[in-house]
DNA sequence: GGCCAGTAGTGTGTCTGATATAGTACCAGA
DNA sequence: TCTGGTACTATATCAGACACACTACTGGCC
């Protein structure tokens, strides 16, 4: 019944950080682009999200782990095991080359919606 | 069970023109966006949003009547109907003070989106 | 007189992504 | 031994967007 979710609008009456849903969307995008270097593994991945906004935005662990069983669902990246025998265990990722073509189009996608939602926002209401 | 929704990964191998969940949580505040210069009804504000963006984008007339009810039920709008007496009812939507602040808080949100995604769109993974 | 496309709004059900919440398990340092 | 950080998993819930289907009026065309 509680409801804890920070929407947009609960942002402006309570002076939230930050309406997480905005990013909606992107999340897939945001990792991949993380792996285009280097394989990591998932807490790393975390981290990298975590401190490279300042810690203005941090996409919860539970959120980020499900989108690399969906990316590894749909071929995107490759999950292995690392050979760390003591403790620690930790899986990385690895992107795969479809995984590269999908990011490309993402970040045309995301280049659009900037536009688009640009545009929208810059309506001045032309007096026709 | 069928599914026809439109996933950025779907787009990458149909060729489909756009994922539309990118501008989830975007459309309130674009409503908004299109009301702030003057009253507008409800199948007018779909087709100004649709030609904004050259038919590039269109948001759907059961979402955007969804976004009505919500945004009403927050106080963000106001609706009336329209005195057309004869046939075709236009119900109309007028934008509160309370809604204009949620607006300007949404636009501050849709700029810090922006840096956050460019910021780690453009993640080089640093050799460090 | 009938048909169709366009305008205008509503209702229901479903899917997806993000989150809350909780848990397991290992390790290092005080 | 206890605590905090690391690392990953599982379940349930929610909101937003959509598909689909529907009502209803108008004007133009045949």
């Amino acid at each position: 019944m509680t409801k804890d979710k920070t929407t947009a609008r609960d942002a402006a009456k309570t002076s939230e950080p930050f309406a997480s849903d905005l990013l909606r969307g992107h999340t897939d995008t945001i990792v991949l682009a993380v792996l285009r270097s280097h394989d990591r593994y998932g807490y790393e991945i975390y981290k990298v999200i975590r401190d490279a906004t300042g810690g203005e935005h941090e996409i919860k662990e539970a959120t980020l782990y499900a989108t690399f069983r969906r990316l590894e669902k749909d071929g995107l990246v490759e999950a292995y095991w690392g050979d760390e025998t003591q403790g620690g265990r930790r899986k990385y990722y690895r992107i795969t080359d479809a995984g590269r073509a999908v990011f490309r189009r993402a970040v045309a996608d995301w280049t659009a919606t900037q536009r688009i939602i640009d545009t929208l926002l810059n309506l001045k209401g032309n007096p026709s």
